[in-house]
DNA sequence: GTAGGGTTAG
């Protein structure tokens, strides 16, 4: 049977393999695995209906479509052949594929299949418009949308926004309408990636497009502009939600606070603080959120006192208080050097709270004894830190050594240089500028020069950071 | 199926 399946063994799952390959571009005696002997012989019967030679596993799908196997059928044959053959099908016969798929609703298997072709790197040098040019040549619009809306996940999912930015702007161009959901998807990989430029445009083309914008839009949209300081637009949003009948919720009103609160000008916790009372006022009461960034607020912008009065409050309302919320207020409190009352708010979180210092709580304090120059302080935190099995970053070794060098401690420095280097950990730029400037101050002018070149070669240095 | 809060050195 020259260019025919046949099985080779009745018992288990339904094995087969390609013979006669040496007129082929099969691999020879290649196993087959098919689930079932039902799908075995479902198999069989198409191609011994429709084919006398098989030239190739493209041939073989070919055929499959054209003699009107199942859908569930063809995809086994094609995630088997892909596995087997290191098949790379064309754009047509996968389109023709992800349409069967939709048109049997197999919703889940497009998906699982998208996401495979998004992680591979060959797929994603395909353009975008080439791949919804090969899709609009097959199946109705609403199939269309489903898969360019699917597809254009795929991207976002897989770190690829860029390209799901793309198949947003294709999807428009061949009007295929996509969901909410999935535009907020992609809003969101946006705000996250920090192109809000972008985010606006989709915001703006869903708005044109006539897709109903939800609660989840609106707020990715706002924390966008909060991130850029755009916080008079973040407040026309607001806005524009409440005459599209769409109620901002505890999180809109949030993100807008933190927006003041990290990138407003001054009077910006005046402003935080009008928000709130909006919030309230809207039968919205402030949360663990609310609190915390308030409490954040206030001691970035050196007000500790008033921060600690947000806590109280926080208390008094029964609020959730968490290591989030200590950390903040630790933080604050470091800042303005009242190193005593971190350590107290530290202990008393300990005790009262129940909760156990994490690698950040460590972090504040441990820069705040630096910022004081108790370094030996520092270092107890440090070696305590590293005691309970948390692993120092590169940041905080750099705070240290930067500490010891600023205690004219060279020596200090270098021994924790050298303990970075054992835990594999790389110095970088900032290491050496600090180790550079102790030993300058130390009048080491050669070890500063020698160590210079070291950052030099390995490509630290960059002009304006040379300390001395 | 999607959205908000704490640390980043010189």
């Amino acid at each position: 049977m020259p260019g025919k399946f046949f099985p080779r063994n009745k018992l288990g799952p339904m094995p087969f393999c390609f013979a006669d390959t040496a007129t082929q571009n099969v691999p020879h005696n290649i196993v087959v695995e098919l689930i079932s002997k039902q799908q075995w012989l479902r198999l069989r019967t198409h191609l011994e209906t429709t084919t006398t030679t098989i030239t190739s596993p493209t041939t073989v799908l070919q055929q499959l479509f054209d003699s009107g196997a199942d859908t569930e059928l063809v995809l086994r044959y094609f995630d088997w052949s892909r596995r087997e053959f290191k098949v790379k099908y064309t754009l047509e016969l996968i389109c023709r594929l992800l349409h069967s798929l939709a048109a049997a609703k197999m919703y889940l298997k497009i998906r699982n299949l998208l996401n495979g072709f998004v992680k591979d790197e060959s797929f994603c040098s395909v353009s975008v418009s080439s791949i919804f040019r090969a899709f609009s040549s097959c199946g109705g619009d609403h199939d269309r949308s489903r898969i360019a809306d699917m597809l254009m996940v795929a991207y976002v999912k897989n770190m690829r926004p860029h390209l799901g930015f793309e198949a947003f702007k294709r999807a428009g161009e061949y009007g295929l309408k996509l969901s909410v959901v999935s535009c907020n998807h992609l809003l969101n990989a946006l705000v996250k990636g920090s192109e809000i430029v972008g985010a606006e445009y989709v915001y703006k083309e869903m708005r044109n497009r006539k897709i109903e914008l939800d609660l989840v839009s609106f707020n990715i949209v706002i924390h966008g502009l909060c991130k850029v300081g755009k916080l008079k637009e973040a407040s026309d949003v607001i806005e524009d939600m409440k005459s599209l009948g769409v109620s901002p919720d505890a999180i809109t009103y949030n993100t807008l606070i933190d927006g003041y609160c990290k990138r407003g000008k001054i009077g910006r916790m005046y402003r935080a603080d009008a928000i709130l009372k909006d919030m309230v006022e809207s039968g919205i009461p402030a949360d663990e959120f609310t609190f915390n960034i308030l409490i954040d607020g206030f001691c970035k912008d050196r007000n500790v006192l008033a921060a600690m009065k947000v806590f109280d409050e926080m208390k008094n309302q029964g609020v959730k208080v968490s290591l989030i919320t200590y950390s903040s207020l630790i933080n604050g409190l470091c800042a303005c050097g009242k190193l005593d009352e971190a350590i107290a708010l530290r202990n008393q979180m300990i005790t009262c709270s129940g909760l156990k210092p994490d690698f950040i709580t460590h972090s504040v304090i441990i820069k705040g004894f630096c910022k004081q120059k108790m370094v030996d302080r520092a270092r107890e935190l440090f070696d305590d830190l590293v005691k309970q099995g948390m692993v120092p970053n590169v940041v905080m070794y750099n705070t240290m050594i930067d500490a010891y060098c600023k205690s004219r401690r060279t020596e200090d420095a270098f021994a924790l240089h050298d303990s970075m280097l054992e835990r594999g950990m790389l110095p970088n730029a900032a290491t050496y500028n600090s180790l550079i400037a102790g030993l300058c101050s130390e009048g080491d002018t050669e070890g500063a020069k020698r160590l210079e070149n070291v950052s030099k070669n390995k490509g630290l240095i960059k002009a304006d950071l040379v300390t001395y």
